[in-house]
RNA sequence: GGAGGAGUUCCCGAGUGGCCAAAGGGGGCAGACUGUAAAUCUGUUGCGAUAGCUUCGGUGGUUCGAAUCCACCCUCCUCCA
């Protein structure tokens, strides 16, 4: 089966510029492709998975990724999500942030003897001349065409400003760029960057008289339709310190019934026979569909022995209360005590299982708390240094949120 | 530059002097049911133990009392140029 193959029967191809042209450069190893990171925080996302993925794929078929970390966009600040107006970045955090995001590809894309670059899109947008610019580049580009483009056609009703209406041109400029100085002839990207990776390759082909190539790869969404990797607004992280590998694997250990199939050809490495046996599967058989996908991406993100004390943290917590070692836990101090005691709602803000006491206390009125398997129906309850000693107390919120507090 | 409109709690959105910590919906969280799923039903959703305190773009003002009235400022939108 060839690379193009595998990847259509993994869902995992949304539009190509030309299928005859990707098709020959990907499954000869001949392609250079890029894929652009925003900078804008310290870690990846679950929500780059897919690209993480498909650069992996493509790389062991002989192909060069190279990851732009988008430097130049972030420094104007990219505009989409008008609400929270994105904080300039300074050039220390952007590095920062694109040292860290190296780190965690490197999971996944060999960046050794030159398999594979990372650059940052600052070190040539900075340096834009703005009438040299519009003399270059501003001419290939028509309004017309720009404004029939599907992301900028919704925004007509709510408003557009000129400066992310030049987001399309420092997006081609970037490929066109990249075309002639390392010779990348190729941009994947999400499928809602479509619009925006065609104007690199139109701006190529009337610069240049070249042909170069787009794939856009699937959204990962559930079966509403919404965005997946994000829990209640926040971002699953791939950092462990920003969100640990327990939950991690717990994340995908929770995907509904009609996502984990999906995800499982999306996401993992396990050969296609296997996941098209398990595509017969259905009912609560789909828990252990669950426990793959959970455990192979945990262990891709984290290693292997990380995901199997996560498997085994929830094993233990959903099957039986039995070992409690690879729980989330908090340590507290003397300090944290009065009188040799600390309030429960106390401690479960402490522990960050409620931002404030008033959220802890109609939790634990609603009977959604308990402590060591107790239910704990007294919002004055009080634990005491003693519970606290060796092991401590286990704090169970809701049916699957676990945690342990312990005196240090 | 001119004319008009808008800014409300996580989001959308009602509220035009006291009954407003602020309708309704979405989302979140919890309870029931289950398979650590979905759907459904129920409760809850500013902080605070009670008293109370802080919120309705910002700053001042009017009033016994303001999200609601006035002044100035900021931001955004629409139409005209």
């Amino acid at each position: 089966m060839t690379l193009y193959d595998e990847l259509t029967a993994r869902g995992l191809i949304a539009q190509v510029t030309s299928e005859e042209e990707v098709k020959n450069l990907i499954n000869n190893g001949k392609a250079t492709f890029y894929i652009g990171f925003d900078c804008t925080a310290d870690s990846l996302t679950a929500g780059h998975f897919v690209a993480l993925t498909l650069m992996k794929r493509l790389q062991a078929a002989g192909n060069k990724p190279i990851a732009l970390i988008g430097g130049g966009t972030t420094m104007i600040g990219d505009p989409s999500g008008r609400t929270d107006m994105r904080k300039m970045l300074t050039k220390a955090d952007i590095d920062h942030n694109a040292e860290c995001f190296k780190r965690q590809m490197e999971k996944f894309i060999d960046f050794s003897d030159g398999r594979a670059m990372m650059l940052n899109n600052a070190d040539w947008l900075l340096e834009l001349n703005y009438v040299e610019l519009l003399r270059e580049v501003g001419a290939c580009f028509s309004v017309n065409n720009m404004l029939r483009a599907d992301c900028y056609k919704q925004r007509m009703e709510k408003g557009l400003s000129f400066l992310e209406f030049n987001y399309m041109i420092m997006q081609s400029y970037d490929f066109y760029h990249m075309f002639q100085t390392v010779g990348c002839n190729m941009q994947c990207g999400g499928n809602d960057q479509w619009s925006n990776m065609l104007g690199g390759t139109e701006l190529i082909r009337r610069k240049l008289g070249k042909d170069s190539h787009c794939m856009t790869i699937t959204l990962l969404t559930d079966s509403q339709g919404n965005k997946m990797g994000k829990t209640a607004g926040n971002a699953v992280w791939l950092d462990p310190n920003k969100t640990s590998p327990y939950d991690f694997y717990q994340y995908w250990r929770n995907v509904g019934d009609d996502d984990v199939m999906k995800c499982i050809r999306l996401l993992t490495f396990l050969p296609l026979e296997q996941i098209d046996e398990m595509d017969r599967w259905e009912g609560a058989q789909l828990n252990t569909a669950k426990e793959i996908l959970a455990l192979e991406l945990t262990r891709m993100v984290h290693g292997d022995e990380e995901a199997q004390k996560a498997q085994g943290a929830a094993r233990a917590l959903f099957s039986q209360g039995g070992d409690r070692s690879n729980m989330p836990a908090t340590a507290l101090t003397e300090a944290d005590l009065d009188a040799g005691a600390i309030a429960l709602l106390d401690l479960m803000v402490k522990c960050g299982l409620t931002p404030s006491r008033s959220e802890a206390r109609r939790l634990v009125q609603q009977g959604g708390v308990e402590v060591n398997g107790a239910k704990a129906g007294d919002v004055a309850a009080k634990i005491t240094a003693e519970a606290l000693a060796g092991d401590g107390v286990t704090i169970k919120k809701g049916k699957k949120v676990f945690h342990r507090a312990y005196l240090e």
